[in-house]
DNA sequence: AAACAGACCAACCGCAACTAT
DNA sequence: GATAGTTGCGGTTGGTCTGTT
């Protein structure tokens, strides 16, 4: 049920604002200052709290549009309106400012959100700046209600994509202070190899740091992996589709550590030599380099330029061949003989001398292959999930802004959630919260 | 129908950062 | 540089609603 924002709760607006009037004695109209003077030598003024009656908001809609937003604190001053100036800007900013989008969130939001708090933990207000018409009160109020409601469910409090993200991040981070594993040498340049033509892919495909691939992209790289044909299709992808769509289920999890795509850069396309990764600033100022179009558009990279269909039929053509090779180098069985075995999770990697079943170890297996072939990128800069229908502004962060990679998972969902056993099923669960919780 | 628990939401509080004097 | 005032942020609380027993 929705309530109207600033409709008291236990009277009838009618009542309210009738005893408001009272109360105050006039309807918002600014006082002479031989008023204001009286009141102030006369008995201290004791400040209104509780929720706000529909004539405070009038008078707070009237004082905004009279002196515009900001000194707070004149406004009891000038309107009579028995609030303190922290209270009116919070009535302000959260329920009377326009352009305030009301309801409940929609999916793109609810991964857009799972993804910054990911990034940056706590900092609602942060995270209200790439979702407008949404406010960091609201948004705290869904994530601790959900998270609650997940731990209590003892479900991951990020979705998959998101964990990835974390996990990649931890990895990273670990590998800077020890020393990369040992590969095999035909492991290690299978492994190169196929980063490197994935990572061509991608950028052939039009994807780079300031515009980074969408999550969606490791489902076309899943797609890939597992299909000829599909090493076509992942390079003229459909028209970006909802975040919260299932993965495919082929390759599903694993494929997923192809987001290293996410890496990609902007580097020139061209045959020969495997272009070098540069990444750049992390994605959290996300304004600075905004996609050319909405970001559903954006994501579509279907559209091409015609003088990459020759790139990106060669790259397919590599493409195909590194992911033979490191099928061969990596013992990748089908999915096809796994799913039903492991209730449609993932495939099951096995390393050179030896099986492991096990889905972290798996995970393991996936980062020591990809990890020691990064060309130590600063960040691990996590793609902008599709803004949803989203104007495109998003605010510009000060300089002040903490790069995300240095953000510590928060301890809520971030390190304890990426090593919880989730596997495919746990997308449509995280999608389907709403009734779960 | 009543009682209860959980979810949801608005608002308050304390603190820190920033700005003006 | 010190101080006071202002603003912004994040944590927390408390009231109401809703679904379940």
């Amino acid at each position: 049920m929705e309530r109207s924002p600033g409709a008291p709760l236990a009277s009838s607006p009618e009542e309210e604002e009738e005893k408001a009037a009272v109360e105050f004695g006039h309807h918002g109209e600014e006082e002479a200052p031989d008023q204001e003077q009286q009141r102030e030598e006369a008995a201290p003024v004791v400040l209104k709290k509780g929720p706000w009656t529909t004539a405070e908001d009038a008078m707070l809609v009237d004082h905004v549009r009279r002196h515009g937003e900001g000194n707070w604190n004149a406004v009891q001053r000038l309107t009579g309106l028995l609030r303190c100036g922290k209270s009116c800007r919070l009535r302000w900013t959260n329920h009377l400012r326009p352009n305030l989008k009301k309801g409940s969130f929609s999916p793109d939001e609810e991964l857009l959100i799972a993804q910054l708090h990911a990034q940056l933990g706590n900092k609602w207000a942060r995270m209200a700046a790439h979702l407008p018409g949404r406010t960091d009160n609201e948004i705290k109020n869904y994530w601790n209600t959900r998270t609650k409601r997940r731990q209590r469910a003892g479900l991951p409090v990020y979705p998959p994509e998101v964990q990835l993200h974390l996990a990649l991040t931890k990895r990273r981070r670990y590998a800077e202070f020890s020393p990369a594993p040992e590969l095999s040498p035909g492991t290690a340049a299978a492994a190169a190899n196929v980063q490197a033509a994935l990572n061509a892919a991608a950028v052939s495909a039009g994807y780079t740091s300031s515009r980074p691939a969408p999550l969606d992209l490791a489902r076309q790289l899943a797609a890939a992996a597992t299909s000829q044909a599909a090493v076509h299709q992942f390079l003229s992808p459909p028209p970006f589709s909802a975040p919260s769509s299932p993965w495919p289920k082929p390759f599903a999890r694993n494929a997923q550590y192809f987001q290293l795509a996410h890496f990609v850069a902007r580097v020139p396309v061209h045959a020969g030599p495997v272009p070098r990764l540069r990444v750049e600033l992390p994605s959290n100022q996300f304004g600075q380099a905004p996609p050319p179009a909405s970001a559903a558009a954006g994501f579509g990279v279907g559209a091409a330029l015609p003088d990459q269909h020759q790139h990106q039929h060669q790259n397919a053509a590599s493409l195909d061949k590194m992911l033979q090779e490191l099928h061969e180098a990596i013992k990748v069985e089908t999915p096809a003989a796994l799913a039903p075995a492991n209730g449609g999770g993932g495939a099951v990697l096995e390393r050179h001398g030896g099986a492991r079943d096990n889905k972290s170890d798996d995970m393991d297996t996936l980062f020591d292959l990809m990890i020691p072939t990064l060309n130590a990128p600063e960040t691990v800069p996590l793609a902008p999930a599709a803004a949803p229908n989203h104007s495109g502004s998003t605010s510009q962060h000060s300089s002040d802004d903490q790069d995300p990679s240095t953000i510590d998972p928060p301890a809520a969902g971030g390190a304890s959630s990426s090593d919880q056993d989730w596997g495919f099923d746990s997308v449509c669960q995280w999608s389907n919260m709403s009734r779960i919780c």
